[in-house]
DNA sequence: ATTGACCTTAGACCATACTCTAAGGTTTAT
DNA sequence: ATAAACCTTAGAGTATGGTCTAAGGTCAAT
């Protein structure tokens, strides 16, 4: 039976980080002691070991539970389910990807445009493209197509 | 002269976000209407415009700080200083893209393998791949040379 | 017996970029 | 004159996934 930093060193978690994974239902000590301390036993180490698979893979805690759910009663559950849960997070990332791409298209437009020397800022074609950029000057301004896939895409996430 | 809801129409932003960006500093209306009221002239509205196309394009709303700074100087700024933000953002997009094409690479492969019909899930070889990943199982876990690139990986960003 | 390392809890704080609410004042049209 | 539509502010809430703190209890060694 592992206390809880024992725990952690082991599966590469933080304490901190197991407790906020039980505060959210994905884990648990099946035992505590006499003085409260969580002790994880091979069961409880196997189901996190589970969870930080999952979350090393890219998984959301979220669809985290929908596996662990799954993981619960297999019998219950089909391979289909496991197969949506998957391919939704592949599509999720082939979006993002597609959107990072596009921001990588322009930036290196816009870095070829630019001489990058020492040349005061006054002429630099970034700027002048920034300047230019009209998502949308048009004054009749009523329904823009070209709105519904910006967003998602600044807070790259250090 | 604008109000705040006529720029943002024509912006294409919220007056929330326009507030919430002349908070952050990185805009303002040169003048206020006697009741107090935001009024935002020619120049104002090219401002939030270089804005908007910066965010566009993606970068941070501290990106665009900087770029906002060299913009009001650029007498004293160079082209240097404009294209290290902009590739020190492409840099951060490629890492990006490398980081979910592994993702992408790591959920193909799951799906590849499991039949994603209507069977019972026990046997299902995402599942199985999940509890048998050891990102380290090795009882002597020093110094783990396949830690310092995970993290950021979650949190696509609805 | 006391130090230091460990454990407990509830809850605050971080980053990012909004988004909305409450409570109130202003403007415009009827 | 009164209602609708607009504006103001400060501040709270949302989403995601932690990370840390405070105040206190426990355990092992000296």
């Amino acid at each position: 039976m592992l206390k809880i930093s024992q725990l952690a060193a082991r599966v590469g978690l933080s304490a901190h980080t197991l407790r906020f994974y039980e505060k959210h239902g994905l884990i648990e000590a099946s035992t505590r002691s006499e003085s409260g301390y969580r002790l994880y036993n091979a069961t409880d180490i196997r189901r996190i070991e589970f969870v930080k698979a999952a979350r090393d893979i890219g998984f959301s805690l979220e669809d985290i539970a929908g596996l662990l759910s799954i993981r619960l009663d297999k019998e219950s559950h089909t391979c289909q389910q496991v197969t949506d849960i998957t391919q939704a997070k592949l599509d999720e990332v082939n979006a993002k990807i597609e959107q990072l791409k596009a921001m990588q298209s322009t930036l290196t437009i816009l870095l070829e445009s630019c001489c990058g020397g020492p040349e005061k800022a006054v002429h630099c074609s970034i700027m002048d493209a920034l300047e230019a950029r009209d998502g949308n000057t048009q004054h009749g301004n009523k329904h823009d197509q070209s709105d519904g896939n910006k967003k998602v895409l600044r807070g790259i996430g250090k």
